[in-house]
DNA sequence: AATGAATGAGGTTTCATTCAT
DNA sequence: TATGAATGAAACCTCATTCAT
């Protein structure tokens, strides 16, 4: 009973610093550096003993990024779950939640937008593609109604609800690629500025009129 | 003399004609998998015959990028150049140029999209880190001239144009990568649907209130 | 005490039991790819205990092997007890036991002939090595013993008696190999009608004339 | 020309070198430890450039083992070609064939052997696996000529030949195995006196009576 | 100018075995 | 006694790049 739970726990407890340690070093060397000898040195392990946990290097990411990927959708939850009481603010909430899914971890949100290209997904194989493939679907869905929402109490213009999430999603990504970018590029960036006015414009643009 | 110019000028044939090859491969296999082997024989030649015309795998990416981002730069100078005629429809054309340059040729697009990610750009030397740097300054201060222009003339909304000219292009950026990663995952997308929705948002958003 | 002597025999019931499981997964996949995991697993153990009960994966092939062997032992053995009885037919009788031993158990022949390979034998630590060695050292005095009786007594021309009890037994082992090769091809044999033959030829070549 | 020809040379030239090196450690350590590594080292080369040649370390073994046995192949083809004049002792030309066969190259008679054993076999790849098949059918049906041969011409005992053939060849291999067991053990061995007898059994064993 | 040949630098993975509980 | 967890040691293979012709 108590055993085995506690067995479990400690496993768990122990893949999960095994994802954060991958996540550190992914943070300061990039996917490709990522190496299970850097990882299992920074999680003070042997390298095999990573292999204990997960199959492939591959795994590890995805679930890092599944789980990070978890968390933005209790967000999303959140809000949509609170909807009725943030009604007129619903937009800024929504925004909001992107925001706060990369700043709580912005690296392992840049993990999932690296693994989430094509060129990624199509090394990947069938079985983890599928578990990102789920976990982004349980979020979309999530933002898909919630701007239904927006859209049925006439708050938002009248279009289709899944585009329209993406459209708003796919803004905020296309911001976090370009501050990459400029950060790789030892230049200054102004994401909050950029935040707001894409914030600003998205809102004004889709609001009923 | 006219010899030393046909020379030149057949170097430069044999430059494009590999950085064809580059991105055919490219485009069915993705940039790891094109290996310097594979460009050579798309190309018709030898593995160490890429090596006379350029010093790295990346090399030859980043020219290619380079060279296509200039089409990019001709499209906005187009745009700026004849921004009283289109004066109303400005923001149209210039979204359309987006659309444009991502239509004329996909693979480009998409190869500068994964080179501009900061894992890439991180580990570029510096040259060609720099090339692509001010390959992509060029394009970003036709951006932010047209928005200015756009701004100055009442027709875009009060805002600092170089924030304006990031959020409209992330915007675009994002569209994109959603799509390459929906491609990836075997589902259906609405490029053209999206393209449309985020235009009348942005459109309307910045829009003089 | 009896006690003691019942921990002495489920002990050696453990060991057996480990030994079957261990030939079980040899059967299916060969040496190389019968790991410790598989073993434990077949026995319904863990792997760790295995250790208690065999030092080495080695001392557990090499023991199921000696088992097996004793087999062998004691049928040459009654062979040569009986020798009076069967005196015309004692080549057949000898012959026939190794058919025998290879029909009882096929898969334990087989591990034999694999451990009894130079490649096998060189790389096992003595002690193992002295085990294998002893225990075929037993059965080769028992074929010679019989074979010296067949010569003794004028059955079989005269010569070297360990000489002609090898030529036998490699022969035997000879056609085994041949026809585990051909399985491995996946061609047809005919291992009874090759065995009769090599009967046929030894019985009327060793004859005395 | 004459260039592509040196070329040719030259390549058949360092294959062969390198079928060289890693007989020549194979002899010395067995197949297992015998590394990429190794044989790089044996033959002067780099580990990489061994790949240039053969794509896998059993590439290499089957390439070396082929290549010997198809000089088996050509003894055997001359004994049937000169079956006319030798027909009397056309048993022992035969028989002196292993015997030359092996004398001549041990090691990758040896290494044969190995290969041959249904364990090896059946995790070759199919196209290694088919080699082998294919280089041992050549010379098995050369084999099952010479057989037939003998047995029209009433030399030998009237039976299938191909069942004859097999007897007489694992007869053979059966010797072989003794013999490196032995070496292994560091027992001695009388590998010539059991050849003789062996040759004596079979040729009066399977003589017409 | 063109190329075939060579290589160095890694990276992932598998297992037998040991240790602490 | 039994075991889950940890590890060290290798081995294979790939590819960008350099060099000699």
């Amino acid at each position: 009973m108590g055993i085995k739970e506690r067995k479990k726990r400690e496993k768990d407890e122990r893949k999960a610093s095994i994802l954060n340690a991958a996540m550190q070093v992914y943070a300061e060397v990039g996917y490709h550096a990522t190496t299970m000898e850097k990882i299992a040195a920074r999680a003070e392990l042997s390298r095999a003993t990573l292999y204990l946990y997960f199959k492939t290097k591959d795994e590890i990411f995805v679930h890092a990024i599944v789980s990070r990927s978890d968390y933005f959708g209790d967000l999303l939850q959140y809000i949509y779950d609170h909807r009725e009481e943030s009604k007129d603010r619903i937009f800024d909430a929504f925004w909001k939640s992107f925001r706060t899914f990369y700043k709580v971890d912005p690296v392992s949100f840049n993990a999932t937008l690296y693994f989430h290209q094509g060129e990624m997904l199509r090394s990947l194989p069938e079985d983890l593609r599928l578990m990102l493939d789920r976990s982004g679907t349980r979020n979309y869905q999530l933002m898909c109604r919630i701007m239904e929402y927006g859209i049925d109490e006439g708050l938002f213009m009248d279009c289709d609800p899944r585009t329209l999430a993406e459209t708003v999603w796919t803004a905020f990504l296309g911001i976090i690629h370009l501050e990459n970018s400029k950060a790789a590029m030892s230049r200054k960036n102004h994401l909050e500025m950029t935040w707001d006015l894409a914030a600003t414009l998205l809102r004004e643009g889709m609001a009923r009129r």
